[in-house]
DNA sequence: GCTGAGCGG
């Protein structure tokens, strides 16, 4: 269950989130989102828990839960769904149908200080 | 370096 919380402290941390999860129940894992190069935290973070029961008490405590100053905002995650929320399947092809993804394959590379030869 | 709605990989 991803669970989205908001209202959060810059200086919290994601270790220090997922603590604060884990006193309620099972955490799989917790996650801060943050600006793509400034490093800078966006303010909010989502965690994983299993349990669904849990993941109602710990939003149900940390929902308001006074932190730092401030107040912390949690609910269930909702991220931008495509519109497939019939099965948990997914579908692992490509748009074309056709995948030539190599394990250990890199995307993007070209680093090669090594003049060889 | 900051800030305060927002849904990430």
């Amino acid at each position: 269950m991803d669970i989205f919380v908001g209202s959060l402290p810059f200086k919290l941390k994601e270790k220090e989130l997922k603590e604060l999860f884990e006193k309620f129940g099972e955490v799989t894992s917790a996650k801060i989102v943050k600006s793509k190069s400034t490093r800078q935290n966006k303010g909010f973070g989502f965690v994983d828990m299993p349990n669904e029961e849990e993941v109602r008490k710990a939003i149900f405590e940390l929902n308001g839960f006074e932190i730092m100053g401030r107040n912390l905002e949690v609910s269930i995650s909702e991220k931008k769904d495509k519109s497939k929320a019939k099965t948990t399947k997914a579908p692992k092809l490509n748009s074309q149908g056709k995948l030539f993804v190599k394990e250990g394959y890199r995307p993007f590379k070209g680093n090669d200080k090594r003049g060889n030869r």
